[in-house]
DNA sequence: AGCACGCCGACT
DNA sequence: GTCGGCGTGCTC
């Protein structure tokens, strides 16, 4: 047999050595006389975990194989050999390294980023080298020295001993003696993971169904005495009221219970004794039970109701899923047009035809109640994955989803990387939503790797949404993606009827009055019919611009007709400047507005305690719940707060971001929303897509079926053009605005943006870097490479928090088309940046960045 | 990122 | 005379 290489990246590497290394791969030594696979490297593939010698100390580091080729250009005395190979048990598949260097070239994030966003943290953070007996015999007169012989019979006598322990125990030359035996054939290294998973406990469970196990309790179980030690009736009652198997040492905290009683219970055959490894029951969720969903399978799966727009939806992409092809869809579907059937029937049909398929949501609408609609229908083949799980949950789910015993996945933007075999539909719902973009290395879009996916396995990416993103829907109408529409709402509900209200002029003594008179009145009238209502407090861009009282415009930047942002001086609360996020324009607050000439500029906004405040006042009656960061810390008291409104244990439901996902409240008959404009201010080119998507989707949770809804919009804009088309629920009239007003001033999807920001704990550093950042980027802009590729360059400005963690952050933006060279471009400079010093300023680059 | 090699100041 | 500062340069 040939010598083999194996091409690896390192798994912890910073970009600018992110790049092939040949490593050996050890032969059989004993090449079959005796023993087979004398090493552990017998077998290497592409996708394989490995560790390696790296660097001068040869340090043991984690890698991925890219390649197994049977040449290598590297010097024969460079070339170093594999320690150790993990087993398939972590691998990841040709789709999934395709995808690593997909993210690679697509993001600029290194190897190692990218292999972490698909394996769990638990899993390689517990990597670790061990040496085992390969059992072949070593014989006392073998010829080797005693230390050697100790050391081979400490490992022969244990299992999977760590290199530490035998140099604690065996002194600094254990790493001679074991180099000794693995040549001999007698030791062999392995990658596995650590002892976490090795370490296993007795968990208890019923022997028999729970009813008998009360029935016992009770003293009614045939051939039984009742059982009468404390004790016992202790362990019965815990194992009788949890879902899953007890720990043994959770039930002996209870002083109680023995281990004698348990013995005895399970010589009764009343309990059942199982070891397994700590920790394999982390995967029942730390979600409380009464929240979730029941895990059940149900019998059948009850049948859709659709109505005919939804049969032909489900039909074009069955069509489109069964084509053998990769596909692309936007389910566009007003609000209460019943998109989810439609998914569930897609969904059906993909795990009907025994492929798997993945659900993401945006963190917030990942609810108990949509859960509930997914896991009611599926039941145990369904994972979720979400925030809120432990490391050690996430690994759980993800070896289940790897083993094959889930098929359907839900969960929020990481899902998307789920190891589901045979993947046949990625959904992708509120497709619109910023949350699918990563704001951290790797900075992947959930959009563009499902496409990648699907376009691999080949399987549909189905993006829904009521209000699409301008890209999607642009894509859409170009041919890229199939456009399936949605356009009638269930049993012709209306919509709710909504009144724009007019808030300008409404301060007091220079203050905004957060309820006027419209929405005041309005509140009153339906709590007094026992009706509930939710405000919906638009933060962003909270106290951040200029807005004039009289015609309600915001200051916007000269340049760029994006809304400028007030700073306020460092060491000062009342003097502030205007600085434009995109080109770094700083300009004085004006005296007057620049658009009607009028003296009233104001700072806008207000926080939720202020409009609590004035709720009380109005209303003293009625309960408000209060929803917002600081009301719900953790996902439970989200949920918790949700469920209590449902319930209706509060008249009012008064939140930000939070109120707007699809809860469905079915007493909730009026919405209000409260700074309706601030998020159209806010400075970004999607400021009035954003703002129109909020404003429908809010709408849209006033009024059920039965009980009409009404939706009160304040706003100190009310004839803009977004409000009047959110109003009117008119997508189509918004899109083609957009469009027009994104080509004409080169935003997305005609161009791309790319944000490069240099962090630094040194100022004069972060401002010298960006100089020459800036000076780099535009020589490297008129290199023979690349200057038939079009590029504007603004900055270097600093960063809109310029301080940040004791930290400087300058940033240049440039607006190009992003294409294979602009993309190498970039990576020059990326590579050059990572290069220098580690006090030097560090450079990430973020493509389409979704907030500054 | 680490870790070496390599050439100039304050110390046993 | 040495110990050690961190400035380049390499890592299969």
């Amino acid at each position: 047999m040939s010598v083999k290489y194996a091409g690896v990246y390192l798994l912890d590497a910073p970009y600018c050595i992110d790049r092939e290394y040949d490593y050996r791969i050890p032969e059989d030594e004993a090449d079959g006389t005796e023993y087979a696979a004398g090493t552990a490297c017998a077998s290497v593939h592409e996708g394989n975990i490995v560790s390696v010698p790296f660097g001068n100390g040869n340090r043991s580091m984690l890698a991925v194989v890219n390649r197994i080729s049977n040449t290598t250009d590297t010097p024969a005395d460079k070339i170093k050999p594999i320690r150790a190979v993990c087993d398939e048990k972590l691998n990841l598949t040709p789709e999934m390294l395709g995808l690593c260097r997909f993210m690679k070239s697509q993001t600029l994030c290194t190897t190692g980023d990218a292999v972490h966003a698909m394996i769990p943290s638990a899993a390689l953070s517990r990597l670790t080298e061990y040496y085992v007996p390969t059992g072949k015999e070593l014989a006392l007169n073998s010829g080797f020295d005693s230390r050697t012989m100790m050391i081979y019979n400490f490992i022969a006598g244990g299992t999977r001993i760590g290199e530490d322990i035998l140099k604690n125990r065996f002194g600094s030359e254990t790493e001679i003696c074991l180099s000794d035996l693995m040549a001999g054939g007698f030791v062999k290294r392995e990658l596995d993971l650590n002892s976490f998973h090795d370490k296993t406990e007795n968990v208890w469970s019923p022997a028999v169904d729970k009813d008998s196990l009360r029935s016992a309790l009770e003293g009614k179980l045939p051939g039984m005495r009742r059982i009468s030690a404390p004790g016992q009736i202790a362990a019965l009652a815990a194992v009788i009221a949890s879902d899953s198997p007890i720990p043994e040492s959770e039930l002996l905290d209870d002083p109680t219970i023995g281990k004698a009683q348990l013995a005895a219970l399970e010589k009764k055959g009343l309990l059942r004794r199982e070891r397994l490894p700590i920790g394999a029951f982390s995967q029942i969720n730390n979600l409380s039970a009464e929240n979730y969903p029941s895990r059940e399978p149900q019998a059948e799966r009850p049948p859709l109701i659709l109505n005919d727009e939804q049969t032909d939806a489900v039909t074009t992409l069955s069509e489109l899923f069964s084509g053998g092809k990769p596909a692309a869809a936007l389910l566009e579907g007003v609000t209460g047009s019943g998109k989810t059937c439609v998914m569930l029937a897609l969904i059906d049909r993909v795990l009907d035809a025994g492929r798997g398929a993945i659900v993401l949501l945006p963190e917030i609408a990942l609810t108990p109640q949509s859960l509930a609609i997914f896991c009611s229908r599926y039941g145990d083949r369904v994972a979720v994955i979400h925030s809120g799980l432990s490391t050690g949950e996430r690994y759980d789910t993800y070896m289940k989803i790897r083993s094959g015993n889930a098929d359907l996945v839900i969960g929020t933007r990481s899902a998307v990387f789920a190891p589901v075999h045979d993947l046949g539909l990625i959904v992708i719902d509120e497709e619109q939503e910023h949350t699918y973009k990563s704001d951290m290395s790797p900075r992947y879009h959930a959009r563009d790797i499902a496409r990648y996916r699907c376009a691999k396995a080949p399987a549909l990416m189905l993006l829904a949404s009521a209000t699409p993103s301008v890209e999607s829907r642009k894509k859409a109408e170009d041919g890229i993606y199939t456009l399936v529409k949605l356009q009638k709402r269930y049993g012709s509900a209306p919509l709710p009827a909504v009144t724009v209200a007019d808030m300008r002029g409404s301060t007091k003594n220079g203050n905004l009055t957060p309820i006027g008179e419209v929405l005041a009145q309005k509140l009153r009238e339906t709590y007094e019919r026992g009706e509930q209502s939710v405000l919906f407090l638009n933060r962003r861009g909270y106290n951040n611009y200029i807005s004039c009282v009289s015609c309600g415009e915001a200051i916007r930047c000269p340049g760029c007709s994006v809304s400028m942002t007030y700073h306020t001086k460092s060491g000062s609360y009342t003097e502030g400047e205007l600085v434009c996020h995109w080109c770094g324009r700083r300009m004085a607050v004006p005296a007057v507005c620049p658009e009607c000439g009028s003296e009233h500029l104001i700072r806008m906004g207000y926080g939720t305690q202020r409009v609590e405040q004035e709720l009380n006042n109005l209303l003293p009656e009625a309960r408000i719940l209060r929803m917002d960061t600081d009301t719900t810390g953790t996902k439970n008291a989200y949920n918790a707060l949700l469920g209590k409104f449902r319930r209706h244990e509060a008249d009012i439901l008064l939140g930000t971001q939070m109120v707007t996902k699809g809860h469905d409240f079915p007493d909730v008959t009026l919405v209000g929303v409260l700074l309706a404009d601030a998020s159209l201010y806010y400075d970004d080119y999607r400021a009035a897509e954003r703002t129109f998507a909020m404003l429908t989707q809010v709408i849209g949770r006033a009024g059920r079926r039965d009980k009409p809804g009404e939706a009160v919009i304040q706003t100190n804009n009310p004839e803009h053009e977004i409000i009047e088309l959110a109003r009117a629920q008119d997508y189509e009239t918004f899109f083609a605005r957009e469009i027009r007003l994104r080509r004409a001033l080169a935003f997305p999807p005609f161009c791309d943006i790319a944000l490069l920001t240099l962090t630094s704990s040194i100022e004069k550093e972060t401002r010298l870097a960006a100089k020459k950042l800036y000076e780099m980027l535009q020589k490297l802009s008129r290199d023979d490479r690349f200057k038939d590729q079009p590029m504007m360059l603004f900055g270097p400005f600093e960063a809109p928090v310029f301080r940040v963690d004791e930290k400087y952050r300058m940033r240049i933006v440039v607006k190009c088309r992003l294409t294979a060279q602009t993309r190498m471009l970039f990576s020059i400079v990326m590579a050059e940046f990572s290069r220098a010093g580690s006090r030097a300023p560090a450079l990430s680059i973020d493509f389409n960045p979704t907030n500054l």
